[in-house]
DNA sequence: TAACCGATTAGCT
DNA sequence: GCTAATCGGTTAA
């Protein structure tokens, strides 16, 4: 096991992964170029859950979530948008979690660039963070590590976080699965029943 | 090999 | 609030 998946913890279950990782940074180093962005919004996806793409064992796109944590697993969406999860909890068990809303930290000008938009929705969706920091298909599969120059930095969580329903899926729509930073901006979508959890 | 459709977004009403 | 954009993964045949 890799330093950087025992230091945040990246095998435990699926559920501690994603609320844990708020709070914590994603850090993409591109060349000259040092993009780091506080994650404020995750949720949760597993092998028994029919919303997630491991439902029924491994295809060919899902099979990295199949294997050790520690690894990126980046699917384009709506054939537009390209959605960044961590591979986590044990082998085998195809879990990860989807990175929904970050909040920049650094390289704001970069990212404000390449969305082409200001304020929040420069990374307040999954698809928005995606773009503004430049993860792409050429990242699926390959690991979290200081070495590939994509990779998760810990912080501290200083917020309460609220327990949420996910977003945008059709089944098993109940499941409070969605974690975020109570009454942060960059959060994607704030729902009336979300209560502190 | 064809048909269906989505873990979304932006722009318009 | 509504919907077009856009295409690869998945499934059924």
């Amino acid at each position: 096991m890799s330093e950087l998946v025992e230091e945040l913890g990246l095998d435990r279950p699926v559920l501690e992964v994603a609320r844990g990782l708020l709070g914590s940074s994603i850090v993409a180093e591109r060349g000259d170029t040092v993009l780091r962005a506080r994650i404020v919004e995750a949720e949760a996806y597993s092998e028994d859950d029919p919303a997630s793409h491991s439902y029924n064992g491994p295809t060919d796109r899902s099979a990295v979530m199949f294997g050790p944590p520690g690894f990126w697993y980046i699917y384009k969406c709506y054939g537009i948008h390209w959605m960044t999860n961590v591979v986590c909890g044990e082998p085998g068990h195809g879990e990860a979690v989807l990175i929904r809303a970050v909040e920049p930290v650094s390289g704001l000008d970069v990212m404000t660039r390449r969305r082409g938009m200001e304020g929040t929705d420069v990374t307040n969706g999954p698809g928005k963070l995606s773009e503004a920091l430049g993860i792409t298909e050429d990242d699926d599969r390959t690991e979290i590590s200081r070495e590939t120059g994509l990779y998760l930095e810990p912080g501290p969580l200083d917020e309460p976080v609220v327990e949420s329903t996910r977003i945008g899926i059709q089944e098993a729509t109940e499941r409070p699965w969605r974690f975020y930073l109570e009454g942060n901006d960059y959060v994607s979508r704030v729902k009336a029943h979300d209560a502190a959890g």
